[in-house]
DNA sequence: GATGAAGTGGCATATAGTGAGATATAAGTG
DNA sequence: CACTTATATCTCACTATATGCCACTTCATC
């Protein structure tokens, strides 16, 4: 399970490092998706088989099945954990979620996230203001 | 399973490049043809011949699933990868998907898509506008 | 304060992608 | 029927990009 927050910022060939908490449990090969609100997903191999086979149910069926498993598998890409624990995004991927230089890492439960760091702070300030008010509405 | 996302170039003989990362799976012979919403498919010959049996199935059914099969099985043409890695794709196979110069070429489950460079963003646009509503729907 | 690990930057090499040239095949015309 | 022309396919070569490796620096821990 991953769990943590970590500061981290792109080379000027699109690498960015793993934290080394999480490089265990990711493995040496992860899958770099588009993600929901604007960030990446990051999974280990054998998570991203198990979301895989749920999308590809829908992958000739409905338009907008059709249109989601288009967005989350082309949106797909393998990357390895090169020898100095850094993984390669593509531009594309890079342009979905915003990212610029700096990033910031999250480690969310079965997955990693990967947030553009502006994005991060928004995102994380207006959901402290709703959480008090989730909570309730969860009890 | 093809995942990923490619922008390759058509050359003025209307080959393009296949990614590297697909041509071990797509082997050496591959079959292009009309795909849904404007894009053309590309599969390798074995799983065009499954493909190709389900549509069978339905050529004398419903005339929606005659004319999915006529448009399939019609536009249906064999290509080999040539030494460089390219595949040669038909005049009009090139316009049925408004095909000019930058291509996208995406990978979808086990299927390979070719997209015009402009289709693509203005699809995935309207995709990612409604793929959060969707992907609750379907959780 | 010193030692070690982790993160970042840069460099070098290999390979993918694209453009162009040459040859072979097919078709049309004289 | 033969020759010429045009079209298509195969191969080669060059360039750009990506990926793997190495070294340095910074931060944390002992």
């Amino acid at each position: 399970m991953f769990i943590g927050e970590y500061r981290h910022t792109f080379d000027a060939k699109n690498r960015i490092s793993v934290p080394s908490k999480f490089r265990k449990e990711l493995g040496k090969t992860v899958i770099v998706t588009r993600g929901l609100d604007r960030c990446l997903f990051v999974y280990p191999l054998s998570a991203w088989k198990k979301e895989a086979a749920k999308l590809a149910e829908h992958s000739t069926g409905s338009a907008a099945g059709r249109g989601l498993s288009r967005l989350m598998l082309s949106g797909a890409s393998e990357a390895d954990v090169d020898s100095a624990g850094r993984i390669l995004v593509p531009d594309y991927l890079k342009s979905f979620a915003t990212l610029a230089t700096k990033a910031v890492v999250a480690g969310v439960n079965e997955r990693v996230e990967l947030w553009d760091e502006d994005a991060w702070t928004t995102y994380t300030e207006t959901i402290e203001r709703d959480a008090d008010a989730f909570a309730e509405s969860l009890a």
